[in-house]
Formats: structure tokens, C-alpha cells, sequence
DNA sequence: GGATAATCATCAGGTTTCCTGTTGTTGATA
DNA sequence: TATCAACAACAGGAAACCTGATGATTATCC
């Protein structure tokens, strides 16, 4: 009985948060809030609410995140001056240090992880799952 | 800037756990305890020590998931005669009914998440992320 | 222009899923 | 036999999710 791509992904998810709690053991910050955190470094200036569609999550989610990361000085918040109702949320430096104390050893993970891979199935690999997030969000649960 | 395939993962299962819980609303279980479901499902016997390991969390974790599945009558659990100290676990005839109930949904969301992959690439995607599974569980955090 | 709808942030309260730490029992090993 | 490893379980706590509700602001439609 073939188990299922759901179940692989799962299964391949697992043990990179496992892997990824222990690299972040001692830097004061979870899996999921560095993973908030490595977003915000692509993208800068993002509400708490497009961090939650992002992640598949409800906003009141997200604010136990942000919330946690504001607390740690990771990240810092101001109004929005052409929508009132928004708070965008930039890195602080120490938000970044954090990000760059850690770059090196999740890369190594990544590598660790496709060793035995050629770059061509990599390439396949990060082009098949990027479709597949695609059509998910394409047809959204609600 | 290239975003990681630790993130692309991270993204897509994201993506899945949403449209499983919204498939699962109503059906009395979470997407975590229905995988640990499907689980014993093509392993009958396993003990919740067997169920962590395969999940990458502590014994104590999967106890909260067993004792929830045996307390909706799921899953029977019984002493193994051979080593007294294990406690093998089965799914219940109600147990293998929901598995058989949601078994049509998991697959058409499988099927609608790899719409526009051909054969060849599901089948690539399929083992590059059984080959990432087992290089993680060979170099494991501790 | 004004009514209606959508969006954002937030409060309250609750559940699930993870953790550390500890203990007692039993099986495996040296 | 003595030691060590594995399993299950108890206690307690934190993180990350949820539903439901509210007020403020912006967007849309007649």
C-alpha cells in the first residue's frame, strides 16, 4: 500500500522542524516564529494579517506570534500613514542578527537534507512543490 | 532572493493541514490525530512509543493524540504478551470506518494539489521527498 | 452621498499539541 | 547479578492554533 504524497510531505515537514528546533534551541525564538521572522526578512513592511494568509492561519493565530516576537524586540511596529487600520511590521537589528546568526546552519540543513540529490531533481523538487502550494491557494479551503 | 526549500515545504504542508481540517470539520478528529490514524492503518500493532518516533515528537506528545483517539473509541489498546511493558495499539472498527469514510475527500485533494504534474514529475516528487525523509531521520537532532 | 460590506486589529476564552522533568516497571546487556 | 535502556505514565507548563465578538476604518455599490 503506497502511502500518500500528503503523508510524505507531512512526514518531510516533521523532521525539518525537528531539526530546525534543535538548531534554534537556545535562541530564544520557536520554529514557527524564525520561519515569521525569515518572511518579513524577504519581505519588509507586511501586516500581521498578510503574515497569517501567508501561513495558512487566522489572524488571532498570527497575533500570538507577532505578539511574542514584538515582546523579544525581534521586530518592531508603526500605523500604516495610507491605511490607519494597519500596523506594518519591519525586523528590528537585532531581528536580523537573529536571522543572520542562523542563516548558516539552516543552509547546512537544506544541504544536509538534499545531499545525494543531483541539482536537477532539486531544481524539480523546488519547482514541484511551488506548483503544488500554488494550486492549493488557487482553490482555498473557504 | 531564492527561498529555501525548507520553507517550500514548510509552505505546502501548511497549505495541506488548512484543507484538512477543513475536510476533517465534523468528523470529531484534527488532521494531526487522523494521520496518526492513517498510520495504524497500514501498521496495525504499533505501540505509542513506535508512533512518536514516526512523527519526530517525545512518547509524552503522542500520548495526548492516543489518549484523545482511544477516548472517541478509535483505537483499543492491548498489553503485548511478548514485552509486557509495550502497549500495542489497534484501530477500532469505528476507527477504520472514518479512515474509509474520509479516504475519498484526502485523495481528491491529493489528486487536486498535483493537477498539472505529470506522472513522471509526481512520481520524482515522491522520491525526492522520500529521499529527504529518510537523509533526516539518518543524521537525527540528537 | 450614503448605506452596506469588507478588512484590520484586538479581546476573551478554550483546545490541541508540543515540551521538560520525574517515576516505576520490565527487558536487554555486560 | 548489576547496570543500562526502553516503555508508559504523571505533573506542569508553553506555544500555537481555534471560535466568537467588537470597534474602527476603508472600499464598494446603489
Amino acid at each position: 500500500m503506497e502511502p500518500s504524497l500528503l503523508y510524505a510531505i507531512k512526514q518531510v515537514e516533521l523532521a525539518v522542524r525537528s531539526h530546525l528546533d534543535d538548531i534554534l534551541k537556545g535562541s530564544g525564538v520557536t520554529a514557527v516564529q524564525y520561519t515569521a521572522l525569515t518572511v518579513l526578512h524577504r519581505r519588509d513592511g507586511l501586516t500581521s494579517a498578510q503574515l497569517a494568509r501567508n501561513s495558512f492561519v487566522k489572524t488571532q493565530s498570527m497575533a500570538d506570534i507577532v505578539t511574542a516576537l514584538e515582546k523579544a524586540r525581534l521586530i518592531s511596529r508603526r500605523r500604516d500613514p495610507a491605511d490607519v487600520r494597519r500596523i506594518l511590521i519591519s525586523l528590528t537589528d537585532h531581528g536580523r542578527d537573529l536571522i543572520a546568526q542562523y542563516d548558516d546552519p539552516v543552509r547546512k540543513l537544506e544541504a544536509r537534507m538534499t545531499d545525494g540529490l543531483t541539482a536537477t531533481q532539486i531544481r524539480d523538487l523546488r519547482h514541484s512543490l511551488n506548483h503544488c502550494r500554488a494550486t492549493l491557494s488557487d482553490h482555498p479551503p473557504h
